[in-house]
DNA sequence: CCGGAATGATTTTTT
DNA sequence: ATCATTCCGG
């Protein structure tokens, strides 16, 4: 989109224009993505690599085939991960055509599912209002099934266990499903089972479910299947190598191979960062292979960075692989060189780039052009705070989105038991918030009373007596009655009044630190009414299925016998089949919604390198290239796990377009420890020509911190990696927490000095190279040094075989 | 029931 | 270091 920066090749593309394409449509287009974009209706895999224009071909490809009076937009399905992708497609696709979007499908998989399901939820077996739990309200319904069964919730961690959850219904597995193979997983079915059950009990669905049901309800119901097969001639699918085992599934029942629909699978191989949660680029080559893709298509060329910024990533990433085989080129020339800085510490990493960055913006670089990228949320403290005391706008992504908050969800909770008085998850986070005098005791007698008959905790009321009983009345009453005064109220009258009934509004006004949490409800109701007005997106939400049962739709071949389910009564005018309320609730779930505030103000960029995935910049700095950190260490055992870190590496450099700093440190703060570093076995599959260093090269291990290596006996995550690739015995101290007290002592112990080795200092091992001295401890025969030899990991050695010499 | 103190866990993340 | 959760005494 910035290619006009780089001299695109666009005034050598005319030739390709096609007379009988609208004017403009298919210009400056190279010769692979004119390729990509005017395929037949045939399988494509278009492998599309960093900044190739991508997002471009997809949406010219619809503008396309709607111009060649190839499809109609009920024809086309295009199915993206995230929200964002979703919202970029349409704004794009409008501005090339005046097409109805509002009739494709086009969403994320979540997003599809949920208006597939809403469309048939009486076949898919669920209820007509179904409500959508989010992750955290995922956890707490397993959580209740894990106390509701008694089980210990050390064993099983709430977390973990929905974790196994989702994980098998990614797989396709219902509990009965699932091989036992030992008691443990034995058990972990159970709660899936009792897991399921609740929610049907409640009905609700999590995420996972909401692909899984879509899945299952087109294998088993022949004429749903046929009807949307028939239906979507072109199916395009974004990011592709993200997809997991289930997405991949629901994609072949939608359009299996062979059945002559339009499948256009563009993804990178070399962009998968997702396989930590089940995404599988093995897709990619599965698709190529069962669909018998005749071509792939690849786009190389590359629209966003200088030449030496490719060239570092294509170098890179050649150290990986199973790839499929792709280099990015680019016409713009060089350009500048990848800077690389090494700190003394992560205080010293972030003045740096702080005043760097202030020498680019000086220079006319907008502050949102620059962009500070890390692998972990924890670094980003030490570069906030630099940049905060220096003065200098910064954003944030990621942390709690709007919609997570305690505040905004205790309020949705009031609404959906408003909606949904049996959503016993809903029910449990208010039934004493704000206070009102009903303790755990109370509830817990509630909810044996709700186990016994089996009904929600709302129908069960009467099961508990006494002062408690008394208290749950007055509970069940208050939300009957805010039920009763909100029917006929418009969207945003029914969150006033909830907010104010609730008692929310009063609990944080008298709250010291209430005023945030009071502006957040006040944007939920800002919220809801942008939702109702909205067009596109909201009130496609609200509107949803009335484009199923359009007189085309049902012509078009859908037994009435399997016809989408109505309610009652449709609105005559609009056609809405949900309430707002129950509209704006799945909204809610579905779209977290945008975490900062300050989103239009000029600010430096602060994200992980996962966030920054899709994104560009003119300026990017990388930071933290440390072993450990990055790759990081929990993900260095394995080879899938390091080619996984180089990849979010390969990312992180392809968001650069002008200028890429990358920079690492020797000491960095890790919970509330220092921890000593050495620089990141990435940093020497870097094309050196592509370098220019901006502090000396080579410097020796240790310089220049040796006088805080009194913290260097520092052990933790050093010993963890270690313990857990069972490599070496943990010193028998070390698994035991070691009191505040003895830190010193024990600090000071480590400061010694042994044959000319100290902390913090480097040293050379004759097989496992050059490590930084960690801890010295023990004397004499038993005297052991624990030493950071970053790619072959943290090591102790006892002193009396092992071979260490100082360097420097 | 509430609030302070102890305890524990911190890769990456969308829906 | 920091944040969330849990525990225990008033």
């Amino acid at each position: 989109m910035n290619s006009q920066d780089f001299g695109a090749p666009g005034a050598s593309q005319d030739d390709l224009f096609s007379p009988r394409s609208p004017r403009g449509l298919l210009d400056n287009l190279n010769p692979e993505q004119y390729a990509a974009v005017t395929l037949g209706q045939e399988p494509a895999l278009i492998l599309a690599g960093a900044g190739s224009g991508k997002t471009r071909v997809l949406t010219t490809r619809i503008a396309w085939l709607m111009s060649q009076g190839l499809t109609t937009p009920a024809g086309v399905m295009a199915v993206t991960f995230t929200n964002k992708a979703a919202k970029e497609m349409v704004t794009r696709l409008s501005a090339m055509l005046p097409v109805n979007v509002r009739g494709m499908w086009l969403g994320t998989f979540h997003g599809l599912c949920n208006r597939f399901l809403r469309a048939h939820w009486k076949l898919a077996g669920l209820p007509q209002g179904f409500q959508i739990l989010d992750a955290g309200d995922t956890v707490s319904a397993v959580k209740r099934v894990i106390k509701a069964m008694k089980l210990d919730e050390e064993r099983f961690v709430p977390k973990q266990v929905s974790w196994f959850i989702a994980g098998a219904k990614e797989d396709g597995m219902r509990p009965r499903d699932i091989d036992l193979r030992d008691e443990q997983t034995r058990k972990l079915v159970e709660i899936y089972q009792a897991y399921e059950d609740q929610c049907e009990r409640e009905g609700v669905v999590d995420f996972a479910e909401l692909m899984l049901r879509s899945y299952e309800l087109m294998r088993d119901n022949a004429a749903v299947r046929e009807h949307y097969q028939r239906r979507f001639q072109y199916v395009l699918v974004d990011e592709f190598q993200d997809t997991n085992k289930l997405q991949y599934a629901w994609l072949k029942m939608f359009a299996p191979p062979g059945n002559g629909q339009g499948v256009f699978a563009v993804g990178d191989d070399d962009q998968s960062i997702y396989a930590f949660r089940g995404a599988r680029v093995g897709n990619m080559s599965d698709f190529e292979r069962e669909y018998r893709v005749r071509k792939v298509v690849k786009l190389e060329q590359n629209y966003r960075s200088f030449g030496n910024i490719l060239d570092a990533a294509n170098a890179l990433i050649s150290n990986n692989s199973h790839r499929l085989g792709k280099n990015l080129r680019t016409e713009a020339g060089p350009g500048e060189p990848v800077r690389v800085h090494e700190a003394n510490s992560d205080f010293a990493e972030a003045q740096w780039l702080l005043e760097e960055a202030q020498a680019l913006h000086r220079q006319g670089l907008a502050r949102s052009e620059i962009a500070v990228l890390y692998r972990s949320n924890a670094q980003s403290r030490v570069i906030e705070s630099a940049l905060f005391n220096a003065g200098i706008p910064y954003r944030v992504y990621g942390g709690l989105r709007f919609f997570e908050r305690a505040e905004v969800k205790h309020a949705l909770a009031y609404l959906r038991l408003i909606e949904n008085p049996n959503d016993d998850t809903s029910f449990l986070r208010v039934v004493n918030f704000p206070a009102r005098g009903i303790g755990a005791r109370t509830v817990e007698l509630l909810q044996d009373g709700a186990r016994q008959s089996g009904r929600s905790l709302y129908q069960s009321i009467g099961s508990v007596s006494g002062r408690g009983g008394a208290s749950l009345g007055g509970f069940v009453g208050m939300v009957d009655a805010m039920r009763e005064a909100t029917t006929g109220l418009t969207l945003r009258e029914i969150i006033e009044h909830v907010i104010e009934t609730s008692g929310l509004a009063d609990f944080y006004r008298a709250e010291k630190e209430g005023e945030e949490r009071l502006e957040n409800l006040g944007e939920l109701v800002n919220a809801a009414e942008a939702f109702v007005t909205q067009e596109g997106f909201g009130k496609d939400a609200i509107a949803l299925p009335v484009d199923e049962h359009s007189p085309g739709q049902i012509a078009d071949g859908l037994p009435a016998a399997i016809a989408p389910a109505n309610p009652a009564t449709p609105d005559a005018e609009t056609g809405e089949i949900m309430s707002p309320l129950a509209a704006f609730l799945t909204h809610a779930s579905l779209e977290a919604g945008d975490n900062q505030a300050q989103a239009g103000q000029d600010a430096v960029q602060l994200m992980t390198v996962h966030s920054a995935k899709g994104l560009e910049f003119d300026a990017v700095f990388i930071t933290g290239l440390e072993e450990g950190l990055f790759p990081h260490e929990n993900s260095m055992s394995d080879s899938d796990g390091l080619e996984e870190e180089r990849r979010l590496m390969y990312v992180a450099i392809t968001r650069a377009r002008q200028r890429l700093y990358i920079s690492f440190c020797q000491t960095r703060m890790l919970h509330g420890q220092t921890r000593y570093n050495i620089k990141s076995r990435f940093m020497e599959e870097l094309p050196e020509e592509t370098l220019k260093w901006l502090t000396p090269r080579n410097q020796g291990f240790g310089s220049g911190f040796a006088r805080d290596y009194q913290q260097a006996w520092q052990r933790g995550s050093g010993l963890k990696s270690m313990v857990g690739a069972g490599r070496v015995e943990p010193p028998s101290f070390a698994s035991a927490p070691v009191p505040q007290s003895m830190k010193q002592s024990a600090a000071q112990k480590t400061g010694d000095e042994h044959g000319g080795l100290r902390v913090g200092k480097g040293v050379f091992h004759t097989k496992f190279g050059e490590g930084v001295l960690l801890t010295l401890e023990g004397s004499g025969p038993d005297a052991r040094a624990q030493v950071n030899f970053g790619r072959h990991g943290v090591k102790w050695l006892a002193l009396s075989v092992a071979k260490l010499t100082p360097i420097d």
